[in-house]
DNA sequence: GATTGGAAGTGCTTTTATAGCAATTTGATT
DNA sequence: AATCAAATTGCTATAAAAGCACTTCCAATC
């Protein structure tokens, strides 16, 4: 922590993260009640986002993304390289026979959230791929899983697993059973009711994303596929490294 | 603008987005002096964002992008939903026999400076174009001469072709004479040496993008090309309005 | 190893931008 | 037209931010 940090500029960027994230528009004082924020804040930081273009507000006042988010996607896109470095190994991935049906899933963490930046159902185009599917708490994803498990200290893990319970999803063993595993093998599960079986990795050390592959394993695949997203985490996060 | 914008906020978001873009690492002198800021300012901000994830530094102590980038991209790339709405259109677009040789790219402008989403050479995998083309001046590039002619007032393409005199480049015509020809014509023409010609087309209304097609065009096919980049545009400005 | 120089970072204090309260404006609903 | 709630603004006190001077750090040079 700096000697001197910029607050405003830490809750500006709040506000934009939430923004760009919600996946519907927002009212001022929505995003304050969001936040945790006083509302003359919220509003003025909206506005601020809205003049220079990250923001902009629909006919109903509510404010939604705007034109200043396509540079900022293509911008951060580039200085993060994660994205470009993935989708190779994420198509290889995707073109061997690890399942019948299998997803592959690249995200990260925020919030407590899975962040999705590929999620490729079985045969989907790679095209419809990409930033398409929305946030996931971080308890209903192997991704999430195995990032808390990595990244999470116990009131995290709490948190998050106090925000699943209000939400309505199929059971799954609790979150701080399922990030006590992870921490103990190293790799995070989750066992969905269909028989659906969903392992993921991290990618970097420190980690920075998760690596996931999803579908009804037979048993005797399993770690097959668990070595296979090793190596594609691994290939992954050595190409990021050559590229700092 | 709001009667009370925050200042730190803009100025805070004005470094994100340089150090982003930069491409290699900035010390925080150099970013006050790219942005004509007091060093102590540029210091601070930078420090700010490593503190929430989006900054870090190197060994050399200078800065580059941080963990939480990786975070931005996803989130921008959803909020934003340029990319996941244009991909399966380029994709098809790459697909026609418009030209032999044909590149394909989608790119957003900032600062006079064109930033790609999407760059695809000729046979090149989907999944190594997005995200991996560096900045452009917006002089060289079809996309920055029609975002320009499209959005730029008179100020802003005369500091657009001062900062292109600096650049070795092929010789191309005279930006404000490119320029003057898009806001005639509709779309963004150049012409290299070698007999590649590069159409552009602005997408959406207002603009927030330009889509352009780059090859060596037999004379007739280029009307045919350009019919093809403004069904393309128009199809994804369609889509994006939906998702709105 | 010692010295040097430049960059990053901090402490301090003044400055000013920001925050919050109260009032106004806006737009939808009845 | 009246009502209500949300967005926005004006005003002013204050706390956060800014900038100067100094300190720390690190790489290069001798």
């Amino acid at each position: 922590m700096p000697a001197q940090p910029n607050q405003s500029l830490i809750d500006g960027l709040r506000v934009l993260q939430t923004l760009v994230s919600h996946g519907q528009s927002v009212g001022s004082r929505d995003m304050a009640a969001i936040l945790g924020m006083e509302p003359t804040r919220a509003n003025r930081l909206l506005g601020t986002l809205a003049a220079v273009g990250l923001a902009e507000q629909g006919t109903d006042r509510k404010y939604r993304p705007g034109p200043g988010v396509h540079v900022l996607a293509a911008q951060s896109l580039q200085g993060s390289h994660l994205l470009s470095c993935a989708l190779p190994h994420l198509e290889a991935l995707r073109e061997e026979n690890l399942a019948p049906d299998l997803v592959v899933a690249l995200g990260v963490l925020w919030q407590r959230q899975v962040c999705y930046l590929f999620h490729a159902r079985p045969r989907m185009a790679l095209s419809q791929a990409i930033g398409t599917h929305e946030l996931e708490p971080a308890g209903n994803s192997s991704i999430g899983v195995i990032l808390l498990a990595q990244t999470g200290v116990g009131e995290e893990v709490a948190l998050a697993e106090a925000e699943l319970s209000g939400i309505s999803k199929p059971p799954l063993p609790s979150l701080s059973e399922s990030v006590a595993h992870a921490r103990r093998e190293g790799f995070g599960r989750l066992d969905f009711r269909q028989g659906e079986v969903s392992l993921a990795v991290a990618i970097g050390e420190p980690v920075i994303a998760g690596l996931a592959v999803s579908a009804k394993f037979e048993a005797a695949q399993i770690p097959v596929a668990l070595a296979r997203l090793q190596e594609t985490a691994a290939l992954i996060a050595r190409e990021m490294a050559r590229k700092s």
